[in-house]
RNA sequence: CGGGGUGUGGCGCAGUCCGGUAGCGCACCGCGUUUGGGACGCGGGGGUCGUCGGUUCAAGUCCGACCGCCCCGACCA
């Protein structure tokens, strides 16, 4: 096993190195020998499988199936639809030979998946009865950016895109936001992250949608993080791909289609929404290793006895369906192992020395509550449910620390003037007219942006910008 | 693409001003002692100094061109 090395800037001092060194360190990912591409190391993908399956499980249960398109997507495909080809033609990668060959049509890498499976889905849809199709698909996809960082913007990266065809608009919104309601559940409860979630304004839309849904984070340094999209295009798609179906009346009509996705970019939000000083924080529902037990011991009399304790431990709490390691290496110390799996966020140890041994208990430390603080001595028996009783604890604490700091950073401005200085430093909530030029003109003041707006909506307002009547509040904040 | 940096064992750097055949820390390998908060000693292995060209008896070092990467901005999940 590699083992981590070298120390952590702290957060304060700098939070975008502090950044860097814990997805390196902590072994997460890499970067690969081409500019702005990741790997994915096992750890991190580890976690991302966590993730995965756990929404893969949501979107069978909502009826919804997986499938495979192709990588590569012929160029002219993405000229079908006006605000698409203007909002990803910047960003494409582009095959121009194949087999010593220059092609006859070069091949863009898939930034997203919409054109190709549209072009699929108008040959597979003819009916009122083929509807809706519901598919995901599982895999990556390539984005020519300027500006790369680990997991938050690389040039490929990892997700789930689903891709949805209605009979109606009706069906079509409802889709969109029963994935998005998936999305806030799966971060909240599983991923600890107190999202918000509500419809993005129009200069944040997707290129090519009617609505734009998302869910966004606030991450330690108060910048907004869109952590999860879901997308209702109306008929922007099916028109540009002839995806038709009779009616039950005989009648042509074109679908109404959806799409939405979260991307391996939701690690990054975990590491800025819960890492400290030392390295990394999981959530314990996500944690590839929710329990390490580092066995401590001077001679092989206290080896003999710390041993045969860990390794019982161990099987009873993989019985009990625990995610357990035993570190068992015996090149480092107990305190070299303390700190390394500090770093990769662990969310709790089991010590055990000739002392615990002796006594029938272990020690357990909480990563969430550094220190002697996090610290108790429990009784070996019954350690199974002892730990799952303190990781859902782990876990509950985590969430209601992110909520309590997002909700301490946001703000709500009397005047355009404490707008200005609220997004300098957290999240304003502000009433707003809606119109690009407000946004515009908060953007060029602060760089801060509408992040989303919230779909409940009570009373009246003013526009914190122009002093027009405003009908909602919007979060805004410079954002990743 | 604009601005700023930087390329020397796996990683981080010194050496470049003043040319003389490459060094330090960490990591790695071996042995021994250690082990309840990042252990120590001793012994090892590993580098055509980003690339190409030039000057010179001699280039990591001087000159020229090119390339890569990182950071800050415009674009974005």
């Amino acid at each position: 096993m590699d083992m981590a090395n070298g120390k952590l800037p702290t957060r304060a001092e700098d939070f975008s190195e502090w950044y860097n060194q814990v997805v390196l360190q902590a072994e997460l990912a890499d970067y690969a020998p081409v500019r702005g591409c990741m790997v994915v190391r096992p750890y991190g993908w580890a976690l991302w499988e966590n993730i995965t399956s756990i929404l893969d499980k949501r979107f069978k249960e909502t009826g919804h199936v997986n499938a495979a398109f192709p990588t590569l997507i012929p160029l002219s495909f993405f000229e079908k639809e006006k605000e698409h080809v203007e909002g990803f033609s910047p960003q494409l990668a582009v095959v121009t030979h194949g087999g010593g060959e220059q092609l006859e049509e070069p091949l863009a890498v898939r930034p997203t998946s919409e054109t190709i499976i549209g072009y699929m889905y108008a040959k597979w849809i003819k009916s009122w009865r083929d509807l809706p199709v519901l598919i995901v698909q599982w895999g990556s996809v390539m984005r020519w950016e300027l500006r790369t960082k680990l997991f938050l913007r690389t040039a490929e990266f990892y997700w789930h895109e689903g891709h949805t065809a209605h009979a109606t608009a009706e069906e079509a919104k409802e889709e969109m936001l029963r994935i998005l309601d998936i999305y806030t559940d799966f971060s909240i409860n599983e991923a600890a992250l107190p999202v918000l979630k509500g419809y993005k304004s129009e200069s944040e839309r997707f290129a090519g949608a009617q609505i734009t849904t998302s869910i966004e984070g606030m991450m330690q340094d108060k910048r907004a993080l869109q952590c999860g999209t879901s997308h209702y295009f109306g008929q922007n798609f099916s028109r540009a791909f002839d995806i038709k179906f009779l009616d039950r009346n005989n009648t042509l009509q074109y679908c109404e289609t959806t799409s939405w996705a979260i991307s391996t970019r939701i690690i990054g939000a975990i590491i800025m929404t819960h890492g400290d000083d030392q390295g990394l924080i999981l959530p314990p529902r996500l944690a590839p290793i929710q329990v390490v037990i580092v066995p401590i011991f001077k001679n092989d009399a206290e080896k003999g006895r710390v041993m045969e304790t860990a390794h019982r431990l161990f099987a009873e709490l993989k019985g009990a369906g625990i995610r357990v390691k035993l570190d068992d290496r015996e090149e480092v110390t107990p305190g070299y192992k303390f700190n390394d799996w500090e770093l990769r966020g662990v969310p709790l140890r089991i010590e055990i020395g000739p002392n615990d041994a002796d006594r029938n208990v272990v020690t357990l430390a909480r990563r969430d509550r550094p220190g002697r603080e996090g610290k108790s001595s429990v009784p070996q028996a019954a350690l199974p449910p002892t730990v799952s009783g303190l990781l859902d604890e782990i876990q509950r604490s985590l969430l209601e620390r992110a909520t309590a700091f997002l909700n301490a950073n946001i703000h709500q401005p009397g005047d355009y003037e404490e707008l200005k200085s609220i997004v300098a430093d957290g999240w304003a909530f502000a009433w707003w007219c809606e119109s690009p030029e407000c946004e515009a003109k908060i953007k060029e003041d602060t760089k801060a942006t509408s992040r989303n707006i919230p779909f409940d909506q009570s009373g009246e307002g003013r526009c914190v910008v122009c002093g027009r009547p405003a009908k909602v509040r919007a979060y805004f904040a410079r954002a990743y």
